[in-house]
Parts: C-alpha cells; structure tokens; sequence
DNA sequence: AACGCAAGTGTATCAAGATTCGCCGCTTGC
DNA sequence: GCAAGCGGCGAATCTTGATACACTTGCGTT
C-alpha cells in the first residue's frame, strides 16, 4: 500500500524528467543511481497506470470541407469524419469512431445535463472505452439508459458496467433500466415498466433528456443483438423490414427516408421513443463502416441525428449517393 | 494552404497509426510507400503541431497526506504539491508549478466565471504556457486584470499577450487594465483609473470576481519587477519592510501573519484590493521556491489564498515551521 | 535450517527510431 | 536558359530505448 504510493511517485518522478524535461533515459538513471533498464520499465508502467497519456488529438477541421458539406445536406449541427486505416475492418472502425468521439465528448458541456445512453451500441461502447476522466463531478448529471437489456445475461453484464463506466467518467449518476429491452407482448412491456422503481425513474427520465447518444443499427441480427427472449425474431425483422425499414435507432424502425415505421414492434420495445429525443443540438450518434450506410442515411434524412462521428467513407458515400 | 491541410492530414494518420494503433515506424513507412526517416519526422512534426500530446497525469493524492496536513493546518480548500526537480532551479520550479496548475485548471468549471488574472507573475505566465486549449467557449467569461502595467514597455507586450492567450484557451473575454500598475500619486492614479474605458470595465469586474489567480510576490525587487516609472521604489520598498512587510498579493502588502500593511502605497496602486478578493474557494495561488517562501506563508496566515500550487520543498516547511 | 519460488534489479545485447549525408527536383535570379 | 540555392526525401548509420538473461533478495514452505 505506501510501498505502492512510494511507487506512483517515483514513476510520475521519472516520468515527469522524460516527457517534460526531455531527459534521457540514462541521464535520468545515474542522476537517481539506478540502471537505465530500471528507467524504461518505469516509463512502461506509467504508460500502463495511465501516468503518462498520449493523445492524438484530430486537429479542428482537418476534414472542413466535407464536413460543412455534410452539415449543409443534411442540416447537422456537427459532424466530424475519421480517417479510417481499413475501410473493411467494422471493428476497427468502431474503435476509432469511438476514440474521435471520446475526444468530442471530453470537449462538450455535460454536467447538469441529462444524458441518454445506451450500451447496446458497439461504437458507443468503444466511446466509453476511450473516453478519459473528467474531475468535474455533478450529482445533477444524470447518466440514463435508453434501452432495456438485449441479448444473453453474459452482455447484459457488460453493458451495465459501460453505462456505470460512462457516468463514472463524466462525473453523473446511472439511471438503469433493469428490465428487458423487447418484451413478447404489450402487456408484458407495461408490468415490467413499472416493476422496478429504478427502471421507473428512469423511463421518467426519458423525457427530459437534453443530450441524447443514440445507437444507429441495421435490421439485421449481429453481434451483440443476438436472437434471444428478449430481442425481436428474424421473422419480425424480416416484417419490418418488408414495410421498408432500413435501419433503427434504438430499436425504432426507419424507413430510407427516415420516416418511423409503425408497428406493433413499437409497443414491445421498453426504451426511448424517437419522440423523446432531445430538441435541437443533443441527438449524438456514432456510426460507420459499410453495413451502416444504409442506416445512417435514412437516420440523417429523418434528422433524428444532429451531431455525426462517421468515417470518411460513409461521409463520401453520403454525399455523393 | 491546401498542401498544409494535407500535411496535416498524412502527420494525423501517421500519428494515429503509431499512436493509437501500436504500428512499427517501418511497417507504416511500408504500408504507406514511404520511407522509416520520413515517418519519424512525421511525428515529430505531429508532436510540434500539438498533434500528439504526451501529458504526465500527477495522480490524485501523490502526496496525500502533506496536502491533507497544509489543508487542515491554513484552512485550504484545495492544495496540490509538486516534487521539483531542483529545489534550488527557482525557475524550473516555476515551469513545473505552471504546469501542475495548468492541469488542475484545466480540470475546473471556468466558464461563466469572472476570473482575476494577473501576467507579472512568472508561474502565472507558466501557468498560460502550459495550459491546453479547452473548446469551452462562453461569453460571459471574463478574463480580468487585476493590477496594472509594471516594468519596461517589453514586458508590458508580454504581459498583455498572456493576458490574451489565458482568455483564448478558457474560452473567454480578456478585460485590460491599460494604465501603469504603480503612479506618482494618488491623484495621478484616480486620473488613470478613470481615463480609458477599458481600464474602467476592467476595475469594474474587480469587485465581481469569481476566481482570482493571485500572484504571491516577495518584497524584493525582482524581474520581471524591476525598478522603473511605474513601480515601487527601492525607498518605498524599504519603508513597508520597515513597517513589517514579508510579502505581497498583487502589490498589496502584508506581514508575517498576513494582516495587510496600510500605508500611502495601497493609494498608488491600479489594482485590485485584498477586499476585492473572491469569498471562499475562488483564491487560487501558484508560488514556491525558497525565496518566495515567507511570502506564501503570510499568504496562507492571512487566509488569503484557499488553493494552492506549491513545491515539496516549501510545502515540507510551511508544515515544520 | 534449508530449500524453492517469485519479484525485482543490473548487465549486456538487440531492436527501434533519430539523424546524417548526399541526391534529386524544383524554384529563382541573372 | 542555365547555374545556384533550397527543400525534401531516402539509404545508411548511429543513438536511444527495450529486452533477455542472470543474479540477488526476501518470504513462505518443508
């Protein structure tokens, strides 16, 4: 315990000659009588206790042009393209779409604010990953889930713990929806609506939210939305989609234009509705990769997003297309 | 124009490519088509372009207990102790400071605050020279200075310049104090004060402060303090030491326990008062070094100061004496 | 008490990255 | 139109930092 106290200092010590100072490794170990292998392991475990931090900071409008082209089609309020390594690699792409965003999220005023959220999103998730500490606390800074749980126990976990992770960071308190995310039948949907005090407060919470990170999706069945008791069936996607959905957000269907679907899909699902989501300036999504295209275009068209983190070859897709 | 914004791109990718991704400099040289050498220098010019940015975190109580002791033993509401290098390198340790604040700053709700700056302070200047920008925008933060130009015109550019630069990083309104910091009279300085409408504005603020960065100064005169029209004489400096002075914030002197000296001297000054100071929490001071150190503990007697930024060294005597 | 094991350190060595040097292509001035 | 100058690039080289290996030390076990 001191001993691990006495060891932080050391390497917030050595780290602080190395990166600030710019002394060499060797310096640095005869001017503290140790070997200069000792040095570098120190700076290693700094690295690895996140003493040491470095970030790559995407300069502002290093994009501009098809950003404010994307902006003017589409009547975002922001957007920001990242350069993707491979355009194929979905998962790659989430990561990086999730570090950007992490970065553009650090940047925005969020204490006070209600903030809906929701695990379920594989590129939200790689935000909560990447997105680094803020001091600034605000027991007024509500953290909500916009989804019930989708898929096998194992993720449901996970997902709890992203959006606990998440308020963590940003300094707010959870609200969870402890409930399932599809139910079988209307009636279900209602009792477990009001089961749970917590799952209450926060569906209550559902109607204030002033920013909202939604989760863009195909109607297909991937990872982790796997076919489950409390997901929709390939049967009911293959419906929805047959009235012309090409995409959800957060399990609301859209059409190729962006017009909701309505169907009695709606009435099972327990979470936000497109209603709710926040007026102007707070709908936040992070999407890319091909199999997204379609979603995200009709997403956009719906103006049910404001403020994209895409990849440069979805936004060169959009607009050309 | 257009070449930068594409230099700036290929160092973005190559940065985030090794960075981020963990990539060897040869393997992106190759996936790229260029060479090793041009890779590293890519990054190196990514680090100078503020592309990449390695920060050394000091973790949250690395010196807990020190800090907790100075708390309790002055009241504190805030301290944060920085090991110095050389504890004799007054301005190494002036950089180091600068820099802890400028993270501990960095990490603090400004926006929609009046906050007191002043740039004859060296580790005030650090302080803006470490400080990243925030894209916190807001209008209604108001920079202010709080004490007039000292010191020959060069110094007085510098200053203004500071002032400038803190109010672009937080995402503020600088508010200039243009009128000498030290005059003849009394009746010279009412005239001052008076004179320009951005100086009136500017003493305006000063009873409405939210923050103050108050400089803590020795007695002695010192760069960037150094005698001239608009400062204190050596004559005038002996004559508050006689009546006690150990220290000065902002120009306003005080003794060993921090009772403020009253003399014809406050009537001379353009700035702002030890009565205009924040209420509590808001009087947030970077001093250390040896030379400075009666200077701060006055400071600390007077209650004048409730967050602090200082070295082992003087935190070590500020407890033992 | 002796042994075995794990954690941590230093030495020597190896790999990775920085730098030097010379070449090439482009601009600029005569 | 040509030579001089300049800037940027890559190959080779050198420096710096990472790592494998051997050794010590401290602690728990037999």
């Amino acid at each position: 315990m001191a001993a691990d106290l006495e060891l932080r200092r050391f390497m917030t010590k050595v780290a602080r000659m190395y990166y600030t100072h710019g002394i060499r490794q060797i310096e640095i170990a005869s001017s503290l009588g140790i070997s200069q292998a000792r040095v570098s392991r120190l700076l290693q475990a700094a690295e690895q206790a996140k003493i040491v931090r470095t970030i790559v900071v995407i300069p502002e409008g290093l994009h501009a042009e098809i950003e404010e082209d994307l902006q003017a089609r589409y009547g975002l309020s922001q957007v920001h393209v990242v350069e993707a390594l491979d355009p194929s690699d979905e998962a790659g792409i989430n990561r990086d779409l999730g570090e950007a965003a992490a970065l553009i999220l650090g940047a925005m005023q969020l204490s006070g604010k209600t903030i809906g959220f929701t695990s379920w999103s594989r590129s939200l998730r790689s935000l909560v990953a990447a997105l680094e500490p803020s001091k600034k606390r605000s027991d007024a800074t509500r953290i909500v889930e916009m989804l019930g749980d989708v898929g096998p126990p194992q993720l449901q976990h996970d997902s709890t713990q992203s959006t606990q992770r998440f308020a963590d960071l940003v300094g707010g308190t959870p609200l969870f929806i402890r409930a399932p995310g599809v139910l079988s039948s209307a009636e279900v949907r209602d009792a477990m609506m009001n089961y749970d005090v917590h799952t209450r407060e926060a569906i209550a919470a559902l109607d204030e939210l002033n920013v909202a990170l939604v989760g863009i999706g195909t109607c297909n069945i991937d990872a982790p939305l796997e076919p489950g008791g409390n997901f929709f069936t390939v049967e009911q996607f293959e419906m929805v989609k047959s009235l012309g959905a090409v995409g959800q957000i957060n399990l609301r269907f859209i059409d190729a234009e962006g017009i909701p679907i309505e169907s009695e899909l709606d009435s099972l699902v327990i979470g936000v509705t497109l209603a709710q989501l926040p007026a102007h300036g707070g709908r936040f999504a992070v999407a890319g990769g091909r199999s997204k295209y379609e979603a995200v275009r009709a997403a956009l068209r719906g103006h049910w997003i404001d403020t994209l983190v895409t990849d440069m070859e979805t936004a060169e897709r959009l607009l050309r297309e």
